[in-house]
Order: C-alpha cells, then sequence, then structure tokens
DNA sequence: ATGAAAGCGCTAACAC
DNA sequence: GTGTTAGCGCTTTCAT
C-alpha cells in the first residue's frame, strides 16, 4: 500500500510537505503543490484515515444513529446525510439500534461514536436526560434529525404545524369525525414526534369546537400494517370516522387497504390523509403533509460538518418546510343519510377469501 | 480521553499486557486478565479504532456497499448484516451509491475501502470485469449479496429457481397468457438478477410450451411507481395477461394498484405473483416467493468476518433459500367468455378523479 | 507470563 | 515555502 513516505520521495520533498499540499492548507508553493498532486495520481495514493485520525483527532466520519431500517423517512434521511458526507470527503456509518433495547446502552460506550466518529446524526432518536448527559461528554457536534431534543441541535419540521395543516384540510371540508393512526414504536423511539402529532390532532378538534373522542386514536408504531389493523378496527361499526389522520403515509397506505377490504370507498365513504410524501403516496393518490427527509438529512450533516470546522449555527432548532399535497384521498364527508358504503362490493384485490 | 496507558498505569503493568489481556489473546494469567478488566472497566477504557488498525491493520469495519436505499431488499441485507457484524464488534461504513454514475468509479480510489475496512459486501452490483479486478486487489474479502458474480463470492437465492416455482404455480392454476414485469434500473445495478429473472419467465413459457409475448415483459426498474405504470399499459386492452408476474413485490404491489384502478378484480380477473415476500406483502394479500434477505446479509457477513480469521468458505456461491408463499391474489384464470372485468366498479381508493 | 521498544502513517509545532 | 521532529494509541516482535 503506497504511502504519504513514497509520494514524498517521489516527489523529492518532504511528508509534512505532501500532507500540506494535499490537504490544500496554505504555505506551499503552486509548482510544489501541482507536483506533489500529480506524484499521488500517479502513484495511486490515498492517504490512511487511521493514521491521520490517530495523529490530528480528525476521523473524517461520522455516525448515523438509527432505531431500524425498516421507515421510509430514516432511509431518505439517510441518503440524504451520506450524500452530503460523501461529497465533503466524510464516511458513515450506521449505527442501527435495531429495535432492540440492548444496542442502546451499548451506543455510548461503543468505541465507535468515541472513537470513531467526528460527529453523530441521530433519527428519530428520543434521548433520555442521562443520553443526552452522555452526548454532551463525547464533546463531538451532534445534531437530531426528527423531534427537537432538549439541550441538543435538530432539524425537522414543526409537528404541530404539519398536523395543524392536515386537520385544517379536513375540518374545512366539513369533517368533524376525525380519528388518529399514530406513532411511537415498542422502543422509545419516535415517542416525541407521535405525541406531538396526536397533541395537535387534539388540540385541532378542540379549536373547532368539536369533541375529542380518546377511542379515536389508536397507536400503530409508524408501521402499515400495524395501521391497517387499526384502520380496520375503526372502520368496521357504524359509528366510524368519516376522516382518518394517519401519523406517516406508510400508515395511511395500511388505513387505504383496510378501508378497501372492508367495501368503503375513499374518499366518498372516508378521507384519509398522511404526513410525510412517501415515494409510493402519488401512485396511491394520498393526499398528505409533504416533508424533504432527504433535505433534512443533508442540512443535518451539513450543520455538523460546519461546526467541525468552528462555525456554528445560529438557532438550535431548524424548522423544515411542509406542505399540504392534494390528492385524491380526501373530500367532503357523505350527507347524513347517503347510502352507506358497506352496501358497495369489497375491492377483489384486498378481499378476504 | 483515558488510553490503554492509563489502564497500564492504573494495573501496574505494561501497555503490552493490557492489549492481550483485553483481547483475550493467550500468555496472560488469570489473574493479571482479571486486573485489568476490571481497571478498564472502571475507567471506561475504549481502544481506539484508529490506533490499532495503523498498528495492526485490522480495522474492525467493513464497508456495505448498495446502490440506493430505496428498496426494501437492500435495507433488508443492511440490518442482517449489521446485527452479526456489531455482535461481533465490527462496524458497518455505508457506500450509497446513491443511483449516481459518478460515485461508482470512485468506489475503488475510495479510502473508505482501500484503509478503513477489512471487508467488502456489496449488494446488488453488477461488477464489471475491471472492477472485479480492482477489487480483487484490494485484497480483501469480499462477498455479494444478490446474483452470484464471477470471479467472487456470493450468497443469493438461484433466481431461476425462484421464478420457476412462481411460474410453476400459475401454470398450475392454468394460467397461459403470463406477464412479467421485471427490474434492472438505470445505473446498471441488479441487471443480472433481472436478467436472470426474465430468461427464467421465458424458459417456464417455453417449458409448457406456451409462446413468449416479447410485448408482455416491461422493466419498471424494481420500483413501484413504474411497476404501476407498465401494469397499467398492461392490462388495459382487451387483449391482455391473465396473470403479471412481477420481479419483486413492491412491482407486484404496483399491479395491484393499477388492478384496482382499472377495475380489475385481483385474483379472478388477474392473478398477481411477486418475489420477496415483503414486510407489507401479507398485508397486501399478495402471493409470492419468499426469500429471507436479513438471513442473507447475516450469512455474508459471517463469510467475510470467517475469511478474516483464515477461515474459508468452501462454496463460493451460497444458495439462500425460497419457498412459495400462497395468499390471495392467484387463481385460475376464468373461462373465457366470462363477463368481462371492465363491468366492474373501480374500486374507490384507486380511482382517478 | 510480562516488559521494552520499534513502528504503523500521518499531522502539527517548530525551525529555518 | 519547506524540512525536522515528535508524537497520536495502539500492536507486535523480541527479550527476559
Amino acid at each position: 500500500m503506497t504511502s504519504i513516505h513514497d509520494v514524498a520521495r517521489y516527489t523529492g520533498v518532504s511528508t509534512a510537505t505532501v500532507s500540506r499540499a494535499l490537504r490544500g492548507l496554505p504555505n506551499v508553493s503552486p509548482r510544489t503543490r501541482q507536483a506533489v498532486q500529480a506524484a499521488a495520481a500517479e502513484l495511486g495514493y490515498v492517504p490512511s484515515p487511521s493514521a491521520a485520525g490517530l495523529s490530528s483527532g480528525r476521523h473524517h466520519a461520522v455516525g448515523v444513529v438509527i432505531p431500524y431500517m425498516g421507515r421510509w423517512f430514516y432511509t431518505e434521511v439517510v441518503e440524504g446525510v451520506d450524500s452530503v458526507l460523501r461529497r465533503e470527503g466524510y464516511d458513515a456509518f450506521l449505527v442501527n439500534l435495531g429495535a432492540g433495547p440492548g444496542e442502546r446502552e451499548r451506543l455510548f460506550h461503543n468505541a465507535l461514536l468515541r472513537k470513531r466518529a467526528d460527529a453523530v446524526i441521530a433519527l428519530g432518536i428520543d434521548f433520555s436526560k442521562e443520553e443526552r448527559r452522555e452526548l454532551r461528554s463525547l464533546q463531538m457536534p451532534a445534531i437530531v434529525v426528527g423531534a427537537p431534543v432538549r439541550g441538543l441541535r435538530s432539524v425537522g419540521i414543526d409537528d404541530s404545524v404539519a398536523t395543524a395543516l392536515a386537520m385544517e384540510h379536513l375540518v374545512s371540508l366539513g369533517h368533524s369525525r376525525i380519528a388518529h393512526i399514530g406513532g411511537e414504536n415498542d422502543y422509545g423511539m419516535d415517542y416525541t414526534v407521535a405525541l406531538a402529532r396526536r397533541d395537535a390532532w387534539r388540540a385541532a378538534l378542540q379549536t373547532h369546537g368539536i369533541a375529542v373522542r380518546e377511542d379515536w386514536f389508536i397507536s400503530a408504531g409508524f408501521q402499515m400494517p400495524p395501521a391497517k389493523l387499526a384502520a380496520r378496527a375503526l372502520l368496521s361499526g357504524p359509528d366510524r370516522p368519516t376522516a382518518v389522520f394517519a401519523g406517516s403515509d406508510e400508515m395511511a397506505f395500511g388505513v387505504l387497504l383496510a378501508a378497501g377490504e372492508l367495501g368503503l370507498r375513499v374518499p366518498e365513504d372516508v378521507s384519509v390523509i398522511g404526513i410525510d410524501d412517501h415515494a409510493w403516496s402519488d401512485a396511491f393518490g394520498l393526499t398528505t403533509v409533504r416533508q424533504h427527509p432527504q433535505v433534512q438529512g443533508a442540512t443535518a450533516a451539513r450543520i455538523v460538518l460546519d461546526e467541525l470546522q468552528g462555525i456554528h449555527a445560529r438557532p438550535r432548532t431548524v424548522r423544515a418546510e411542509c406542505s399540504l399535497v392534494l390528492r385524491r384521498t380526501t373530500a367532503p364527508p357523505l350527507p347524513q343519510g347517503e347510502p352507506a358504503a358497506t352496501l358497495h362490493r369489497p375491492l377483489a384485490v384486498l378481499e378476504h377469501t
């Protein structure tokens, strides 16, 4: 493996100069720099991150902490993070908590974060007080993508705004019987997001003088299949909501499937709205509140990278944009007394055998 | 940051002994080892991977090369890889090619793979001859998850077997008008897989004396929305197939949506089968050929880790299991002359406005 | 069973 | 503008 010495020898300068030249530091004559670069290219020299990390303390790597890989939002954020990291010459390593409680404790005792990464980007993690303390003690730039966390930087949409957008849309269509299928999974991930959306759902109803039916909230852990189940329960009886606000598009898809199986027409019998604007939402015709996880990931990466260079972002919390996207799953509720949907033939695709 | 010296001083032994004790090497007295371990725990010592990597050449990290994060199969494999890596004290570096052609060339000139990783696990990549050469020149254990690649280890299902399973099922139900929505995306990823499935689709038809209609193959790049479009084209006219074999479950979902929009009943008017057994397939009622990407990822990780210890797997190619999973999207075709599906009301959910 | 010492490949301080 | 010299924190012979 060719080392900095080879390049130095080949060029006839010292290793220090090679190092400076290649890293674009000042105090290198243009000619020398050229020569060094040429030599490096010629010899196929690639600096060793280990050696550089050891001597400089900079590893040019950041840890990306993620609850699990099964959610669209996370993988999109990771794409965004990765793209700017790579562009800046940083590597990303995955710290997949894997939804296992055990992993989580090891997070900070892990060599990974402590001696391998220059910064941490955590997605959808609800850090405990203790964890926040530990994170801070690591003394490295850290940022959360998702709900704001006390004492940490964060980037994410304002969940109450996003929810309000969805709820206002439904209410303005004339809905007052609005259920919510919400978030939070078993491992204390995304709890804050789930809670914020749920609270905002309640608040929106109250704002409009609509009584909150607590039995019209069901948690589905941000996942599609449980959301389908939840929706089936919600939509089965005659006393059912006319609209469902799902905490994520993936859950909204579950609602659409359930509605289909029950023979309910969307949007006539039930309106459905989500949050995310998942890559498949257009194909589903889903009305939703769009956010841009890739951009959020890229922003987060930018911020920690800047911080590594001493540039500190002003606001601790960056609010990402979100906006209503109208498609085909929302409409005014049917007037009272209209023919019930149970008369309709269930969609064959989704029918039970 | 506490270093090995601290532990040595604290215990009253040399750093060499600490190193040996902590890594479980022989020639350390039980008492000493105990003491060292206690001290390490006490002081919260974590070895620096950079230092260890520099001196030993082992970085305890593997690079995971992935085309992009948007496909279920990949993220599942990554979960599997990551779980065994982590368990063995290795970190996973993501190399997301990001579907951009530029990234790909930089792959091997990247410090990551050359000086940061001990091994490479590549998902769904069709390496060129040149790339294979480069990979080999890296002199590190490498394995591909997906289609076999000449000269490289691999783990994956036998695509012709999986396809045959699906096709036999359809044929045995009485189908002879079977279309295929297949893979391969724009960036030369998964081309081999796509090709193998397409060839096997053709072969299965021929085996049963069914003429191959080349216009009944459409490529959708392993993605759902394009598959929906393809299915719409395929299923629109009167001269349409009675069954669609999709190269992945995600594409099969697209077919289901298209069928719903067209007012076709599944499975009465059209049968649909996929490959994968995606986490949502059960909710969709999709009949499919199940594979286990997490297991494949774990297997791949095991193999390279073993190889790092000098244990070489016997077969270059590990064939992962796959099996037919019957659900509700396949059935015998309707007898000729039966009422056409166009009479049915399209599913409200999926209806165009 | 343990220690001393060299060195992995780079960066950083300090000379010049 | 460039070279010299120390390390960074480990692992690894080689002694003992």
